[in-house]
DNA sequence: GCTTGCTATGGAACGCATTTCATACGCTAC
DNA sequence: GTAGCGTATGAAATGCGTTCCATAGCAAGC
């Protein structure tokens, strides 16, 4: 295969000459630029890149840590970001670690190893602690809210969000509110818990053990939590469910055992997903294409500039009122 | 930062063995390894991963070509893909297209320039003789059946799986069929077209424009399908509906407009989605999961071991009965 | 006439790890 | 006793493009 001092020899040039053909860099007059470029054609040369990475230091390529691809909320903060990285021409690589520490390890050690130049992290089970020990080799942006941390990180403000939606429902006269989330020690579900109680606790209002419900990840996780309303000697009258295709599961199978949605039992969704505008679900949209978009932007402007200055970007979020509430 | 040399000289050997440490390759005296090993710690090396890479032509990376990642088709594809690659130690570059041909022919000049050591084709704008063109620099693996072809496939048999369900649907006695298509042009939508036409002329079924409908790939694109159906004169019995989603939102929408399923109008979806199960959608199980396993087990597989002969895997599928047919 | 500065071009160093080949020691086998 | 093999180790070649630095011609400015 042909490299570019076999071009340089055929073309009559130096290398020097082919790789400022190549990288477009001025000072090359029309004449040899022409030579060099029909060289290029005939040889059928093409440029080995990790011979370009190992020279310049860089890959134009960033890694994604996310635990499931296929979990709505995951797979559209990805198609911000892969929105944004195509328009930066940038190379994604998708970490899916199901959670597995050392596999998102592994993705740093990779920024350490100068195959990536920067790491997006979208839900990690890493500390912070452990991924501000990798900002000396590369920009890490994070889509937790991590508070004041070595490196970026986009988030919504879950806390504030979460609270706004139980004010609405206070405000609807909602007093026994129940709450679907996903993982019991997520960043964002901790914040999330938090404001639960604080609230709670502030207003005065009921609580339950079995109106909190963890774990719920999947459609069949909402019809259980609905399924689990039957028995329930005492019920909540709204529950706020992180994850509109969540609700939906909670919503289709509490209509199937004859509840009416919501008079017997109403529900706040999250993440404003197709489903939920299908099934006309009450939910809090918190911008998550946005937030990828965002995410990559910023990383893209770190690597760039090298300044590794941390940006901590609020996204806001909103309320949408449909029929569930 | 420290190289390959510096902890050779430090540790007192050569980079020869310092290189064998690092690889785990044999011929390395206990008491050698532990200096090399020793040094490297106290050092803080790192290797660069673009130096192996050029030395060994090879990157240990796959990139994957789909349209958009936030649909479940390709996120579950993706899933099954990611699944394989994390067993493999392998890393995968997620090339978000929205089936633009010169994006996706970018990839496959990553295969020519060594940045990659296979590309996976999930869904593709472009053609097979364009693909087969690269399969020179490296494998290539799609998930459409493109018959025999220079790269390997991994597919449904859309064909038989579409008739499957066409008769299925003839046996149950419907004679009024509609069918809802994602792509018009897609492979694979252009076999299933196929299909559906030869087996209405075959059984001498009826068929009008209107019950064909292109373009479904969301849930709204299925309740504007249910919509249109309200002012139809003469509407069909049922919709064979490519995706559980799009087929949801025919479904819910229909309900909202006082149609009943499968009474007024029958549904059967494809793809077994989680919406489909909780909604109880008869649909057609295509596998997707194992589709992207499948086909990373073959790149891989041929990455190994330099094979170039095709492999053509043809998944199978199965209908899965619920309510709406 | 001489200094400055821009255009054009090439030599050589640099980034770094892998791998082939050569060498050498020690032990077993015949 | 020596041929042969396994273990252990290093020198040097290899993969390939980028970029700093040096050189030189030529034109504009004083």
């Amino acid at each position: 295969m042909a490299n570019i001092k076999e071009i340089a020899r055929i073309a009559g040039v130096s290398v020097t000459t082919v790789s400022r053909v190549l990288n477009n860099h001025p000072y090359v007059s029309e004449s040899k630029r022409a030579t060099v470029l029909q060289t290029i054609e005939q040889l059928h040369y093409a440029r080995n890149m990790n011979a370009v990475h190992l020279s310049t230091g860089r890959t134009g390529t960033v890694a994604v840590i996310l635990p499931y691809i296929n979990l709505f909320y995951f797979s559209v903060v990805m198609d911000g970001l892969a929105h944004e990285a195509l328009l930066a021409q940038y190379r994604l690589i998708l970490c899916q670690s199901n959670y597995a520490p050392d596999e998102e390890l592994k993705v740093l050690e990779m920024l350490r190893n100068k195959e990536i130049d920067g790491v997006v992290v979208v839900s990690t089970a890493l500390l912070p602690e452990v991924i501000e020990e990798y900002m000396e080799y590369g920009p890490v942006v994070t889509c937790q809210d991590n508070g004041e941390r070595r490196f970026s990180s986009v988030y919504i403000e879950h806390y504030a969000a979460f609270r706004h939606g139980l004010e609405y429902l206070k405000d609807k006269g909602y007093r026994k509110i129940g709450y679907c989330e996903g993982r019991q020690n997520g960043s964002s579900a901790s914040i999330r818990q938090t404001a639960f109680q604080a609230f709670l606790a502030e207003h005065q209002l009921p609580f339950r053990q079995e109106w909190m419900v963890f774990d719920c990840m999947t459609e069949e996780s909402g019809a259980a939590v609905a399924r689990s309303l039957l028995p329930m000697e005492e019920r909540p009258e709204v529950f706020m469910v992180t994850g509109d295709h969540v609700a939906a599961g909670l919503i289709i199978e509490a209509r199937k055992h004859g509840l009416r949605i919501p008079e017997d039992i109403a529900v706040l969704g999250f993440d404003n997903q197709p489903i939920g505008r299908l099934l006309e679900i009450s939910t809090i949209d918190n911008h998550l294409y946005d937030m990828g978009a965002a995410a990559f932007r910023i990383i893209h402007e770190q690597i760039r500039t090298g300044n590794r200055q941390p940006v901590y970007r609020k996204l806001d979020y909103e309320i949408i009122e449909r029929g569930t509430v």
